[in-house]
DNA sequence: CTAAACCCTACAGTTAACTCTAGGTCAAGA
DNA sequence: TCTTGACCTAGAGTTAACTGTAGGGTTTAG
C-alpha cells in the first residue's frame, strides 16, 4: 500500500510539515503510523481524514473541538450520536455563514458599482447627492 | 445630530468597547470625533463606516490592509482607482470563498447522511463495505 | 456634594494556530 | 566512509486580534 512522507503529505494537502507535526502533537492524527525508526508514514486514508479535518477547520471549528471528534472516532459506535449531532451543528453553522457571505457579497458589489461610477467621473462627488448611498468608506 | 458613546456604538455593532478603542489605535476610525474632554462620539455615518470595516473583515482582510483603504479614503479622489481595484479584488476573493464553502457543505452533508444511517443501524459497520465512502473520520 | 457609572490612555496579557530553531538520528548516494 | 538531506522532538518565538488592568478624569443621579 502506497504511503507518503510528511513532506509529501504536506504537499498533497497544501499544508506544511510543521503544521502536520503540530496537528499530531495536538492529537488530531493519532492514527498515522510510524516506521521502526519513528518516521511518520501517511496512508491514503490518513490524507482523507486530514481533508476532513481541513473541512471542519474551514467551518471555523477550533482544533481542540476537532480533537473531540477524533477522540469520539476512536471510541467507536458508542459515540455515533455525538458525531451525528456534531455534523448537524456544523451544517447549521456553515449554512449561517453562507447567508452572511451573501450579504457581504451584496455590500462589496454595491461598493464596486459605487467606485466604478466614481472612477469614471473622476470624483467621488458624483455620489454626494444620493439619498441612501453610503457617503464614504 | 444623534451620536453614540463608545459602549452604545459597540452594542449596535455587536462589538466591545475594547475592540472599538483597538480599531481607533490601529487607525481604522480616524474620523470619529471627540468631545472637549476627549470622549469619543460616534455618528450614524461612523457606524456605517464600521459596518463596512466589519464587512471587509468578514472577507478575511487583515486590519492593516483595511487601514490602507481608510488612508486612501482620507486622500480623496486621487486614490479612487486603488479603492475600486481593492473592491474588485475583494469581490473575487469572497466569490472564491463561496465556492469553497459550497464544497464544504457538500462534505458536511455527506457526513450527516453517513452518520444518520450509522446511528439508525447502531453501528458504523454498515458503511464498511461501501466502495467510495470514507471509511472513518 | 458625593458616589456610581461612565469615559480615557498606556501597556501588559491572552489565545489560536502556527512557525521556527537547536540538537540529534537515520538512510542513501559519491 | 562521509556527507547531504530528510526525518525526529522539545520547546521557544511569532502574529493577529483582541482582552483586560491600572490609574486617572468626567458626568450624572440622588
Amino acid at each position: 500500500m502506497k504511503t507518503y512522507s510528511i513532506s509529501e503529505a504536506a504537499k498533497y494537502l497544501d499544508l506544511t510539515a510543521y503544521t502536520l507535526r503540530y496537528y499530531d502533537k495536538e492529537g488530531l492524527i493519532p492514527f498515522v503510523e510510524r516506521t521502526e525508526s519513528g518516521t511518520r508514514r501517511f496512508k491514503e486514508k490518513d490524507l482523507d481524514a486530514l481533508r476532513m479535518i481541513e473541512c471542519l477547520k474551514s467551518t471555523g471549528m477550533p482544533i481542540k473541538e476537532i480533537k473531540h471528534f477524533i477522540d469520539w472516532c476512536s471510541e467507536g459506535d458508542a459515540t455515533l450520536q455525538q458525531r451525528y449531532d456534531m455534523f448537524l451543528e456544523r451544517k447549521a453553522c456553515v449554512e449561517a455563514q453562507l447567508e452572511e457571505m451573501k450579504k457581504t457579497i451584496e455590500m462589496i458589489e454595491h461598493k464596486c458599482r459605487y467606485y466604478q461610477t466614481a472612477v469614471e467621473a473622476g470624483t467621488e462627488d458624483i455620489h454626494k447627492g444620493a439619498r441612501l448611498e453610503f457617503p464614504e468608506y
